[in-house]
DNA sequence: AATATAAAGCGAAACGTTTCGCTTTATGTT
DNA sequence: AACATAAAGCGAAACGTTTCGCTTTATATT
């Protein structure tokens, strides 16, 4: 049906070894370059990728694994992701793993299967060993937002712990010393997160209160949950951090639940600055990490990793956060 | 470097022809069967997709065009279509419009370049020039949640205005008659639900007022903004629609940041059951879709569609909805 | 036992590219 | 004018499957 190399051969009187070499860019007079564009316009011929594809074992197509696909965090991703991609001629085939280490493992021989020329993942957890495959097939991975455990992987994320524990000294400068943490222990991000509010905390000589700390599941119900438990203590905290967008969606519902104000009565730090940050009143001081810079880092490497060929070491690229200021924090004591 | 079928000729001492016959299901002498079983077995012997789509011309792939990868929706959506599509050997390689006909109209040409055997399209608008090509290159294309202008191609989906109407129906039932809503007017599902909520309104008698009628984006801002400005008014409504999960985030919030109380002082009515309705107090009532047999139908019927190869009538799949009832709707006067 | 029929196997061509090694043509140097 | 060199073009093989049309083998029927 559709037009061929070989058309474009009978249309031009060339050989099929010329009509490649200008397909791929090499040189060709310019009297047979005209030629071959007319025939090209004229028969509408598009180069067939899967044959160029079987010949040279590429088939300009990126795995993409994702944990959960339902998350708007990665729905954020995907789109940086397959924005720089794009622009490479790269198409991505996406994955959802639905949170399951066993989906993820099927996964990946899927995607083997269908021949990526890569892989960027946004594993279940930090144990990768269903990764592993992809690795002796020589296929390229670059992992997101979620390191390896053996640091066997790149990687592109930030340091969770150290942007929790800026986000958390924020609060001690502004003289807080009760400060409370809703936070998902379920993956590795929640858990890092926490360990900088602990060190935070302890850095500053700050009691580190059981009671002071829930943790739960990535969700919005465990956010709300997790903040009612807080206000109804006692003595409550007077400053909230909140570990992630969704946690911090269901804390704010619990918060607005009572007649308790923030900043007045209650300070909250968030985290991720997903477009619910624009429209909660007051606007939530947050830490934000660079979901565009992540994306594209990711692609980036990943392209320069198929094009590079070998297997070089793994290497970690850590980005910055920053914290973004709302009204939400009150300065107290 | 991969074992291919020829390593298996030699092992066996068969032919390739009935080789690719065992593997594509055809029958084949017990021993055989045995001595090829054996030998993929010992090879680690895999099919070479790509080989095999060179002369089947077939990829086994599938196109997904989702006018926004950012939304929820979209990601439960993505979820069931490509569980649907795993359990049949697909992979689907997906591209996101960003809310722009133009870059839908190159996502177009690109998956199509790609050769994907059929495309998912959730489009941007009813305007559905942009998959003309597919049609020309004789791809099949189901839409989802959203048809073509023209009912040119297959399309699953929800009767919306009807849901809306039923939505509309359930608050007058309970004696209200000062009904609001706060719609998304910017795409097809919006102004449907739109009209649902006047066919109910003037059926029911109720004169339709201008100033209860808040339209915008499809956005949590707008959520916010419109119910701010509905709550602001002198009689203001005793109960309010809204339209989409974004949009009720959003007013949602601005409820709680006035000390108005639901369903006391007004009652809601929501669409959409994403995760959310449950965290919200009180528990919302709203127009639930059937997001998994959306996901499914859609999948299937492009199966069916790829599988017969001849291009059929467009058909429409309209799948029912149904209201979940919650705790925000109070019955009055 | 002869014959008809079904089942299984086979060789070769095809799918649409790229690439290797070689030849031809053009360009520039002395 | 002869030659060296670079540039462009070419034919053929290769990539790893499927499939067509035919032959061989096994099974069933009389």
């Amino acid at each position: 049906m559709a037009a061929t190399i070989r058309d474009i051969k009978e249309q031009t009187g060339l050989s099929l070894a010329t009509i490649s070499k200008y397909l791929n860019g090499g040189n060709v007079l310019p009297e047979n370059r005209m030629k071959i564009e007319a025939a090209i316009k004229e028969l509408h011929y598009e180069v067939n990728e899967i044959a160029r594809g079987l010949v040279t074992n590429r088939t300009r197509t990126v795995g993409v694994l994702a944990y959960s696909v339902e998350s708007i965090f990665n729905g954020t991703l995907l789109r940086h992701i397959g924005n720089s991609l794009r622009k490479a001629g790269y198409g991505l085939m996406i994955c959802d793993s639905c949170d399951d280490p066993k989906i993820e493992a099927e996964n990946v021989n899927f995607l083997l299967g269908k021949k990526v020329d890569g892989i960027i993942a946004l594993p279940v957890s930090t144990e990768t060993d269903s990764l592993k495959s992809a690795k002796k097939a020589k296929v390229p991975v670059v992992l997101l937002d979620r390191p390896s455990r053996d640091a066997e992987f790149d990687c592109v994320r930030i340091d969770n712990c150290r942007a929790a524990y800026q986000a958390v000294k924020f609060l001690l400068d502004n003289g807080h010393k009760r400060i409370g943490i809703v936070c998902s222990r379920t993956e590795y991000t929640g858990r890092e997160r926490c360990k900088g509010y602990r060190k935070a905390m302890e850095e500053a000589g700050c009691v580190l209160r059981k009671e002071y700390c829930a943790s739960g599941t990535h969700s919005i119900e465990f956010g709300f949950e997790g903040m009612s438990r807080l206000l109804s203590l006692k003595e409550r905290p007077t400053a909230v951090f909140m570990t992630n967008y969704e946690v911090a969606l269901g804390a704010v519902m619990a918060l607005n639940k009572t007649n308790l104000h923030c900043p007045e009565d209650i300070s909250l730090m968030g985290f991720d600055d997903l477009i619910m940050s624009h429209v909660i009143h007051p606007r939530l001081h947050m830490v934000v990490q660079p979901m565009k810079e992540m994306g594209e880092k990711a692609a980036e490497l990943l392209l320069e990793r198929i094009g590079s060929g070998q297997q070089e070491m793994a290497m970690e690229i850590v980005l910055g956060t920053r914290i973004s200021e709302g009204d939400s924090v009150a300065e107290i004591g």
